[in-house]
DNA sequence: TCAATATCTCAAGATATGTTGAGGTGAAAG
DNA sequence: CTTTCACCTCAACATATCTTGAGATATTGA
């Protein structure tokens, strides 16, 4: 991720309803959830929704693909990692007064490098 | 930091020239830098370097204080870290294909864990 | 005290962002 | 093949953000 990719991905999150929008989606899992759904969660209109669902998508944090006659939106797992991997090394240059209280405050023993990925 | 806080700090970051100047501070140390200084790096008019360092301030990512003629400008440490920990924790829940592989895109030695914070 | 230095403040204007409501489009059901 | 459903697009408006330039304020040195 270079840096004008963080600037659209930190311009997208910085907003109430798209950022609530990206936990949706990263808890959905790789199937994502119908437009309508992730609407309803939102309490927001269609075009609203539809608005920040495109800013999202423009920003690579969420993809969509059609499915009978919903849409459907998912996390883009590599574009979040991405964008918090450009902000401890590319941003605070791995200053370990940052990057390691960051990771400290996981303290989920899943997320810890010793883990594999799926 | 909670989400109001996090939102604050998304959007002072999600600009080229604050962006920049956080990178610079975070390098530049406890001691910071004067704005001047600041202001030279980033080839800024005085008065929109004010607006971004206020900008960054009110975020909390840096902080100021008066030293002589010149007002001193420094990263803070804690909400970097913070930022980087509600997107990891609140925001991608610790969801490991998110965490893991922004840890381990670090592979910076001094940032990870075991290393002991300053 | 006067001048120089370093920075902030304020008003004005340009541009970007977010919301609303009306209407359009693609997919499926009858 | 017409209707319904799910969603998108567009125009209009309100608000927020960023930049500029003029001028104010605080600190220091002559």
């Amino acid at each position: 991720m270079n840096e004008t990719q963080a600037l659209d991905a930190l311009g997208a999150l910085a907003q109430e309803t798209r950022l609530r929008i990206v936990r949706l989606l990263v808890t959905a899992g790789p199937d994502g959830m119908a437009a309508g759904t992730i609407g309803e969660a939102m309490g927001a209109t269609s075009s609203r929704l539809s608005f920040h669902l495109t800013h999202l998508e423009a920003a690579g944090l969420v993809r969509s693909r059609r499915k009978g006659r919903s849409i459907r939106y998912s996390a883009v797992y590599d574009a979040l990692s991405g964008l918090i991997a450009f902000l401890m090394r590319d941003c605070c240059q791995g200053h370990p007064k940052v990057c390691t209280p960051a990771v400290a405050a996981l303290s989920i023993p899943a997320c810890l490098p010793s883990e594999p990925v799926e």
